[in-house]
RNA sequence: CGGGGCGUAGCGCAGCCCGGUUAGCGCGCCUGCUUCGGGAGCAGGAGGUCGGAGGUUCAAAUCCUCUCGCCCCGACCA
C-alpha cells in the first residue's frame, strides 16, 4: 500500500494494473488470466448491478439463470457462432471420473443454451416477446489478458429477447443500447458514443451489433457494451417458431445484449489519476470518509464522537459513508490511501472544526477544500455527490472533444492516430478490405458508425472511394 | 504462438556473473514510549524447506539439465 504509483505519462499500463491491486479493486489468482475480485471491487460491481438491474426490470426484463455447461454440439449449430468463438472455448471432458460421451464447454456466452430452451417455451405470438436477462460468469480462453479489461472469466450480464418481428426486434436493440448509454453517463460518469460495428466488428452470429464506446485516458478507445439485432439467426439454428394472430408459423426475431466487470476498467482508466482511482459518486462504494484528527487523548474522544454523530446522520440521509478511527495511522497517511481508492469526498473533522461546528471536505476530483457547517452537511451531501459526478463527467467529455478529430487525408490519419490518438472521424469506402488494410497498416479500428452524425458525402481516407459518411477510429482495448 | 521479464519472509527487492560462516535490505506485522491538520520517530522482537525435480561438488539461492508457474509487450477478443 505504501508504493507510490507509477505516473501514467511514464507508463499507462503499468499504472492502471498497479492502480487497480493497490486500490484494492482486484488480485491476481492462481489461475492463469484470471483475477480474484476483491471486496471493494466487488462492492463497485455490486452496486453497478443494482442499478442495471433496476432499469432492466422498468423495462420489462426478468431475470433467469441458465447452466455453466452447455453441450458442445449447440455451439456448432449456428455457422459464424462457431467460427467466432471455437479457438475461446474451455471444454469438460471428464467429470464423475469417466470420459464424457459429449463434451460441454463452459459457456463463453448463452445464446445456443437459451435458444435451446427458449423453442419449448415459445409456440404463440401470445408468448411474445420474451424478456430475460442473466447475471452470470462466463470465459472465454484469450491469449492475452489484463484485469477487469480482459480476463479468462469474466462477470456480467447478458440479456436474451424474443419477439415476434424484426422491428420489435430492432427497436430492443436499441432501447437497450440506450440504457448502456444512459448507465455510462449518469452513474458511471463516462460519455460514450452509441454507434453500430462493422461487419468486422460485429458479434458472431448477429445481424448487426451496436455498441457505447468510451475514450480511455490514454486516449484508446474502449468498447464498454453491446447490443446485438441477432434476426432469426438463432431462431433458425435452433428451430424456434411461433403461430402468428394469422396461423402462419414464423421463425422468432431476437436480440442479446450484455455489460461486462470490464466497465470498472472503463471506470479507473475514464478517470483516475496520478494519484489513484477517482470514482464515480454513484457507484462508489465509499462516497464520503470521515477522518477524525486528535492529538491528546480528550481530542481524540471529542473528535471521534463528533464524527460518530455526524457519520450516524449521514447515513440516515443516504449516504455510503466510512468512519476511519484507525488510530495507529496518522490523517496524512489516511488522506492518500482514501486518494488511492477514489472515495469522492472526503471529511476532515478535526478539534478546530468542531469548535467550529464545522467540517473540513476535501473532493476528490478537483482537490478543492470546503468548509461547511457540521449540521447541513447531512442536508447537503446528496447534492455535493450530485456536483462531483457532473464535474467528474464534464471533464471527461472535454476530455473526449479534445482528442476527437475530423481528418480528411491519410497522412493526418496516421499523424493524428499516432501522436496524440483519440478519436479520429474520417471517411471509409464501406469495405471490410479497406477496414483489414487500415488495421493492419495502423493498428486502429473503427470503433463504431455514429448514430448520431449526419451523412456527409466524401471520399475514403484510405482507398480513395466515394463515403457517404464518417465512421469512427480509434487503437482500442 | 512470437518477443521480453520474473519466481528468495505477508508485499517489494538485493545476493547468483566469480559456489564457502548463523541468506540480507526496505515496507508491513508484534511490544513499548513519544507522535497525530498531507504517507511519523526511536528501541526491541517474530517471520525463510531461496518455484519444483534431478545432477556436479567436501560444500549449491549461486554452476548444469529438465520442469512448473506467473507477469509484461504484440497477433485474437467484451
Amino acid at each position: 500500500m505504501a508504493e507510490k504509483l507509477t505516473k501514467q505519462s511514464v507508463d499507462y499500463p503499468r499504472w492502471y494494473q498497479e492502480v487497480v491491486l493497490q486500490a484494492g479493486l482486484a488480485d491476481y489468482a492462481p489461475v492463469k488470466g484470471c483475477m480474484i475480485i476483491k471486496p471493494y471491487g466487488y462492492t463497485l460491481w455490486e452496486n453497478m448491478q443494482r442499478e442495471l438491474d433496476r432499469m432492466f426490470k422498468e423495462t420489462g426484463h426478468v431475470n433467469a439463470y441458465f447452466p455453466l455447461l452447455i453441450p458442445e454440439s449447440f455451439m456448432k449449430k449456428e455457422a459464424e457462432h462457431v467460427e467466432g468463438f471455437s479457438p475461446e472455448l474451455a471444454v469438460v471432458t471428464h467429470a464423475g471420473g469417466k470420459q464424457l460421451e459429449e463434451p460441454y464447454v463452459i459457456r463463453p456466452t448463452s445464446e445456443t443454451i437459451i435458444w435451446d430452451t427458449y423453442r419449448k417455451w415459445i409456440q404463440s405470438y401470445r408468448d411474445l416477446p420474451l424478456l430475460i436477462n442473466q447475471w452470470a460468469n462466463v470465459m472465454r480462453w484469450e491469449m492475452r489478458t489484463r484485469l477487469f479489461l480482459r480476463t479468462t472469466e469474466f462477470l456480467w450480464q447478458e440479456g436474451h429477447t424474443a419477439h415476434a418481428t424484426a422491428e420489435e426486434a430492432q427497436d430492443e436493440t436499441l432501447r437497450m443500447l440506450e440504457i448502456y448509454r444512459r448507465f455510462a453517463e449518469d452513474y458511471m460518469a463516462v460519455p460514450v458514443i452509441t454507434g453500430l460495428k462493422s461487419e468486422r466488428e460485429k458479434f458472431a452470429g448477429a445481424v448487426s451489433t451496436y455498441s457505447i464506446e468510451a475514450l480511455m485516458g490514454d486516449r484508446k478507445a474502449l468498447q464498454a457494451g453491446t447490443s446485438h439485432n441477432l434476426g432469426q439467426n438463432f431462431a433458425k439454428a435452433f428451430d424456434v417458431t411461433f403461430l402468428n394472430a394469422e396461423g402462419e408459423r414464423e421463425h422468432v426475431w431476437a436480440t442479446s445484449w450484455g455489460v461486462s466487470t470490464r466497465l470498472i476498467g472503463a471506470i479507473v482508466m475514464a478517470h483516475g489519476d496520478d494519484d489513484g482511482l477517482i470514482l464515480p459518486p454513484r457507484l462508489a462504494p465509499i462516497q464520503m470518509v470521515v477522518v477524525p484528527i486528535y492529538r491528546s487523548d480528550e481530542e481524540q474522544e471529542t473528535t471521534v464522537s463528533a464524527a460518530r454523530a455526524l457519520v450516524e446522520q449521514l447515513i440516515r440521509a443516504g449516504v455510503r459513508v466510512h468512519l476511519d478511527d484507525r488510530d495507529q495511522l496518522r490523517p496524512g497517511w489516511k488522506y492518500a490511501e482514501w486518494e488511492l481508492k477514489g472515495v469522492p469526498i472526503r471529511v476532515e473533522l478535526g478539534p478546530r472544526d468542531v469548535a467550529n461546528a464545522s467540517a473540513r471536505l476535501a473532493f476528490r476530483v478537483d482537490r478543492e477544500k470546503r468548509d461547511v457547517p457540521l449540521a447541513e452537511l447531512p442536508a447537503l451531501a446528496q447534492e455535493l455527490l450530485d456536483e462531483t459526478h457532473r464535474k467528474l463527467f464534464d471533464r471527461a467529455l472535454k476530455f473526449r472533444e479534445e482528442n476527437t478529430f475530423r481528418v480528411d487525408s491519410w497522412e493526418e490519419f496516421q499523424e493524428r492516430l499516432d501522436e496524440p490518438g483519440g478519436f479520429l472521424y474520417a471517411h471509409w469506402d464501406g469495405t471490410s478490405e479497406t477496414e483489414e488494410a487500415i488495421q493492419n497498416a495502423t493498428r486502429a479500428t473503427i470503433r463504431c458508425i455514429p448514430l448520431d452524425d449526419d451523412l456527409e458525402d466524401g471520399v475514403c481516407v484510405y482507398s480513395g472511394k466515394p463515403s457517404r459518411r464518417r465512421v469512427i477510429f480509434a487503437k482500442a482495448y
